[in-house]
DNA sequence: GTCTATAAGCTGATAGAC
DNA sequence: GTCTATCAGCTTATAGAC
């Protein structure tokens, strides 16, 4: 493969991705996939056979950035919880700045093929040289033994886990919600964004740490 | 216009909501609607002329049933926080349970086409006699009031918003995922959003209510 | 109002020259 | 590897009979 073929290739995928994000597997067109990246319908076919073969590139990569890090900062030893949470939400409210439609993009596509979710996942169990199941149950007895020493209020840790994900993960999802409701403009989004960090930070705090 | 009229036009749009639900605007067939609802594709746009304005008709009734509860709630006068936030959770997570992929249908035609929120919100406003920002100010004014009285956390009432609709609304969101990473069957997923109305209410009172 | 048959347009994919 | 030209299939939309 020539250094030529890479780099169309590089330019090709970062081109489907942002064509995807935009208007997902159905709404995405080959000619826009195309002219993105410079080039015309007949190349695109010549590196990647189908468009479902290119979305399955993309979308496999972008769910891997989505979940591996949750992973990784769940099945982590020697971190107490507060800590871990902090890496939560600073990954998603920070990571996700950079690619606002990925939730979005990956919940609507999972939604409509969730099949798609099994085989990704066993390489992300893999990566994290463990289970999945396995790293959420360890996150989950790390709560509940917080609670059991009193440190915690008595908490459903499943409830938790999706309520602290949820508080990240929603505002990207439901931007053009928020800016309406709210009368914002992109800046004033953004600055909600940046402010989120610290702020549902605290509220995980406020929900699990007794008084 | 008959009866015969008027049921035949009922079936298509409850047929066609359920499949713009499952596959969105892009996705959806008309064959399909029409099939789902026992006809042919000639009569289907015999009574509503294209795709889009079958859809328009959809979204604009969906949007309405899922902002509306919202502000109709949040304006409601001589009513205490604590309350509004209770009926607030019970809307969005009863509610949802009968059309559980009503959320992200919204947010995602919404994405890809954020021009229809304008229009629709108009409708809405004017059904509970006030502009949409008053509706949030008022809100927001019983927060801030709560924080001056010393009753509540020095909060970012906006962001407690956000916070509050997110935790109700991602868990049906994102349910092909938390299916997977939790190992939940249809049934424990349901269970979990049952149990999920008390457990947020009382996560809201934790990141609002002083110790 | 409801149907069958068909037109018109779009989109993914391929053939073949360079 | 990259292009132009074109095909084949699908999907929306319409014509016209009943």
């Amino acid at each position: 493969m020539s250094t030529e073929a890479r780099n169309t290739e590089q330019k090709i995928i970062a081109s489907a991705r942002m064509v995807f994000h935009q208007k997902g597997l159905k709404g995405a067109r080959m000619q826009d996939i195309a002219k993105e990246a410079g080039i015309n319908q007949a190349l695109l076919h010549y590196y990647f056979r189908t468009k479902d073969k290119l979305f399955h590139q993309v979308f496999e990569e972008d769910l891997f950035r989505f979940m591996s890090p949750l992973a990784t900062i769940m099945s982590k030893t020697g971190i107490d919880l507060e800590t871990r949470i902090s890496q939560i939400v600073e990954y998603y409210v920070e990571g996700l700045t950079e690619s606002p439609n990925l939730p979005l993009f990956i919940v609507q596509e999972l939604t409509s093929n969730p099949d798609r979710l099994v085989s990704i996942m066993q390489k992300i169990k893999q990566d994290n040289l463990s289970g999945n199941r396995q790293v959420m149950q360890n996150f989950i007895y790390q709560i509940e033994e917080g609670i059991r020493e009193g440190k915690y209020k008595k908490i459903d840790p499943v409830q938790f886990i999706v309520s602290l994900i949820g508080m990240c993960v929603y505002p990207f999802i439901a931007r053009p919600l928020l800016k309406e409701v709210f009368q914002m403009d992109e800046d004033q989004l953004h600055q909600l964004l940046i402010q989120r960090k610290e702020e549902v930070t605290n509220y995980a705090f406020s929900i699990l740490l007794k008084p």
